[in-house]
RNA sequence: GGGCGGUUAGCUCAGCUGGUCAGAGCGCCUCCCUUACAAGGAGGAGGUCAUAGGUUCGAGUCCUAUACCGCCCACCA
């Protein structure tokens, strides 16, 4: 609408783990699992769940009205998408950013596949924490001398260390125990040799900064193959790491007795013999938590396993200088803290997985000479050693990688000369929810950066989550989603309904609910407008609109006329100024306020007087009409596209520029329309005809009968004698029995109203409760008052030197007027004895 | 253990850079099927803006604590 080329690029990513698990799920269903299945049949499978899904998700899209290229639709592994991949991999892998090693990664037991810390849910649960004991070698004692079980392992022992843990089971993989070094307890310890039970290794007791004396005993085993502290302990001491479990976290070979054995089945099964051995001290309820797999909450097993990483360090520093130096601006700002301290702390990133579904790393592993290597084309033979003996890599690289390149390689990118790519990169704006920031924004800044040079987008706006009435957010990957498809909505409410109260209902950065009172206002709004409309196009005559001209300060305009629109270019600039903040919600509400309460309550209203009047030429009320409400679509065009293009179609040719509301132009505020003046007293006479409506419905004045008022202005009298219609009209009195006067006599039995300086007095004749007018007036009087003696003290006092001059003249005019009511109050009270 | 967000009318929530900001919708009370709209119109009632201090002429709006609720990070066995 602003005439900027805009591109809405639509598409999606693979979602490998998710894809996978849940095609897994389905063959589970059907008694199979993907190894009996097969690679290629399985990928088959993800390929066809994925066409389902697509279509289902495109047509979601397709119905909020999202406005995108489809021509340019896009999929992660798509060829060109997927020769991105492998171009960035290349890249990086040539620069050294990308390495093979053997590190403690987070390893799903489930998905039999690494995951990356980000996709660690730690849980909260209700654990224990064993306190058991190892014995010590020395002089007395040198070793086990009875079997494991035999409830005489540990006989003769006579100095034992001792700790706690809450993962018994991984006691098999120990190899070393630990303290404090400043620990009294067991500093006679340090250097001497435990035995590991159950195995019967020989494991050395060594001191470490990483220890809390504070904690438990003071002593911790050390399992540099299942726990990240132990790992680096084990680093520092060069100590081996002994993974003792498989793929699927059943003990393997290393576990010795318990081989085999599942690991919760093997931690029962250990200490119940750690019991039978006298070496296990105490049992302690312990709530800890647990990390889980986000996408199918199994437990993580932190494992020691040969995976690819991403060296993340120069990346991130590259990232985090884009936002520092405002390359990319992150709203809202405070956000910008929660990247840089992710940025800071960020560890290498582990991006292969052991799935099959997703883009194979592009690597070659030699049989000959064990070197790997990579390239943009399949290597045929090991340039390292020449043999021919050439294996690809069976992982697949992380999804989030394939994403992380979106921005570029969905224009065209590596090719640097695609139009696309040339035209719209860097992007302007990353629209998305908070959670994702890490997972993706970060991504893409980090491999944007490094592959283009430049920061992928200057904004990145990140609005918050839609919960449920658990507060759980909602996503698609929750196992009831279908509860929550946003089609169920678009049919009960609309699709505009369903668009303005996600706009409407939240703030940048702040999660919401979707109330579905909410959406039934949004769409009764939709309502409101299309009656409105209906209203201008039956009182539009085709004399009325020929030789149309949007209404200026030139023409021949009336109060209610000048009002709506001076409102109506407040209401554009505060528009532009939100969106240009990114408020959006609060520019819907603006929209909202102004349309229902300015627009149809007020203007409609007042037109009638002359639209219904047959003496009266048409043609500047309905064009004003009908300039307000064709801008008024406009400003809601983004938020309400159906109902508002539905409308502004209908609207005649001569009022609106362009073939549809999508591509015409966005209003632009006219600052001559703004008019302090006709705001105030169109105020004043709003303020009155409510006053009136008061009076009328406490005193039970028959709904429309026609009644006399006297009005006293000494100010407005002109204003208000121009009104007197619109006056009469919208406050159902009697024009033969209307007087505006400077100033009169008040008649004895009336029911008043006091605006400022004005003073209307309805002689309601017998219909006047003398005793409850002068409990009313009273009432009034003393609310007058309380207000002119805490305005009085506030002049007084060190703020009418202190405060600005404008809201300190601002406090003088409104005691002004005070007093006049307190003056006309008091008068009145006294006529009525 | 750090960090962030929330706490405003009965309910769900707005309130940008401190000075008509005490608001909206729904609900509630009274009227009204008036020729755009009962998915509506008119008029009402309803809140010491979580608590305690502080800064300021002036604070839902800034600062400091506290209390709940939620989230994010973190290697406490």
């Amino acid at each position: 609408m602003r005439g900027e080329e805009t591109l809405y690029l639509p598409g999606m990513d693979h979602a490998g783990i998710a894809t996978q698990n849940v095609v897994e799920r389905e063959l589970a269903k059907e008694g199979l699992t993907r190894h009996e299945l097969g690679r290629e049949r399985f990928v088959e499978r993800a390929w066809e769940w994925t066409k389902i899904y697509h279509d289902r998700i495109a047509d979601q899209t397709r119905r909020l009205g999202v406005s995108c290229d489809w021509t340019r639709e896009r999929f992660t592994l798509d060829e060109d998408l997927s020769n991105a991949v492998r171009t960035a991999f290349v890249r990086l892998y040539r620069k050294g950013l990308i390495y093979q090693g053997s590190y403690l990664v987070n390893w799903c037991p489930r998905c039999e596949s690494a995951i990356s810390d980000l996709e660690v849910i730690p849980v909260e649960r209700e654990g224990r924490l064993w306190v058991i004991r190892y014995p010590v070698v020395n002089g007395d004692w040198d070793g086990p001398r009875y079997e494991w079980t035999s409830g005489r392992w540990a006989e003769g022992a006579t100095e034992f260390i001792e700790m706690a843990t809450t993962r018994p089971e991984t006691i098999l993989g120990d190899t070393a125990v630990a303290t404090s070094p400043e620990d009294p307890r067991w500093r006679d310890l340090v250097g001497e040799t435990a035995v590991l039970p159950a195995i019967g290794r020989r494991i050395p007791i060594i001191a470490d900064e990483a220890v809390d004396p504070g904690f438990g005993t003071g002593a911790v085993k050390i399992t540099p193959a299942h726990d990240p502290t132990d790992n680096e302990i084990g680093i520092r001491h060069d100590l081996p790491a002994i993974d003792v479990m498989t793929d699927t976290a059943e003990m393997n070979e290393q576990a010795g007795p318990y081989a085999g054995q599942d690991r919760y089945e093997c931690r029962r099964n250990i200490v119940e013999d750690f019991e039978k051995e006298g070496l296990l001290v105490r049992v302690e309820a312990y709530t800890h938590s647990v990390g889980t797999c986000e996408r199918c909450h199994t437990d993580i097993e932190p494992r020691v396993s040969t995976q690819w990483f991403v060296r993340t360090k120069p990346l991130a520093e590259a990232a985090m200088n884009a936002v520092r130096e405002g390359e990319t601006v992150i709203v809202p700002k405070r956000e910008e803290e929660r990247f840089f301290h992710w940025m800071e702390n960020i560890r290498d990133w582990c991006i292969s997985r052991q799935l099959w579904w997703g883009h194979r790393i592009p690597v070659w592993h030699c049989g000959g000479c064990g070197e790997h290597t990579s390239g943009m084309t399949d290597p045929t033979e090991c340039p390292h050693c020449g043999s021919e003996e050439l294996h690809q890599e069976e992982d697949v690289l992380d999804t989030w990688f394939s994403s992380g390149l979106w921005p570029f390689s969905t224009l065209g990118w590596p090719d640097t000369d695609a139009p696309d790519y040339r035209r719209f990169y860097p992007t302007d704006m990353r629209e998305t929810a908070y959670d994702i920031l890490f997972f993706w924004v970060a991504r893409e800044m980090m491999l944007g950066i490094e592959m283009t040079g430049q920061s992928p987008y200057s904004t990145v706006y990140l609005h918050g989550l839609v919960r449920n009435e658990n507060g759980e957010k909602i996503s698609k990957s929750m196992e009831d989603i279908d509860e929550y498809d946003p089609l169920d909505i678009i049919d009960a409410y609309g699709t505009d309904a369903l668009r303005y109260t996600l706009m409407t209902s939240s703030t940048p950065g702040l999660d919401m609910n979707l109330d579905p009172r909410r959406l039934e206002g949004a769409r009764n709004f939709a309502n409101k407008i299309w009656q409105a409309a209906r209203f201008v196009l039956m009182n539009t005559s085709l004399e009325d609109v020929a030789g149309f001209e949007a209404p200026s300060a030139s023409m021949d305009l009336r109060l209610a006329d000048r009002w709506i629109l001076s409102r109506l270019n407040r209401l554009i600039e505060n528009v532009d100024r939100l969106f240009e903040s990114h408020q959006y919600g609060e520019a819907g509400r603006q929209i909202n306020d102004f349309v229902w309460s300015e627009y149809c309550d007020w203007t409609i209203e007042a037109s009638k007087v002359r639209l219904y009047d047959e003496e009266v030429e048409n043609r500047v009320p309905v064009a004003v009409l009908l300039h307000v409400l064709e801008t008024s679509l406009r400003l809601l065009h983004p938020f309400m596209p159906f109902v508002t293009e539905a409308i502004w179609q209908a609207l005649p040719g001569e009022t609106k520029e362009g073939d549809a509301l999508i591509v015409a132009p966005w209003p632009e505020a006219d600052g001559t329309l703004l008019d302090d003046e006709a705001e105030e007293s169109m105020a004043l006479l709003m303020d009155l005809i409510r006053g009136i409506r008061n009076r009328r419905a406490e005193y039970r004045v028959t709904p429309g009968k026609r009644i006399p008022a006297m009005i006293a202005s000494p100010d407005a009298g002109d204003v208000l004698a121009k009104q007197q219609d619109v006056l009469c009209a919208l406050a159902k009195l009697d024009p033969e029995r209307l007087a505006i006067e400077e100033s009169m006599e008040p008649p004895s039995q009336a029911a008043t109203i006091v605006v400022g300086r004005t003073t209307c007095y309805l002689p309601l004749a017998e219909m006047v409760d003398l005793e409850e007018e002068r409990e009313r007036l009273s009432e009034e009087l003393r609310d007058v008052e309380g207000r002119i003696a805490h305005s009085k003290e506030l002049l007084a006092g060190p703020f009418a030197e202190r405060a600005p001059e404008h809201v300190v003249q601002r406090e003088r005019d409104k005691l002004e007027d005070l007093k006049t009511e307190r003056v006309e109050l008091e008068r009145r009270l006294e006529t009525l004895g």
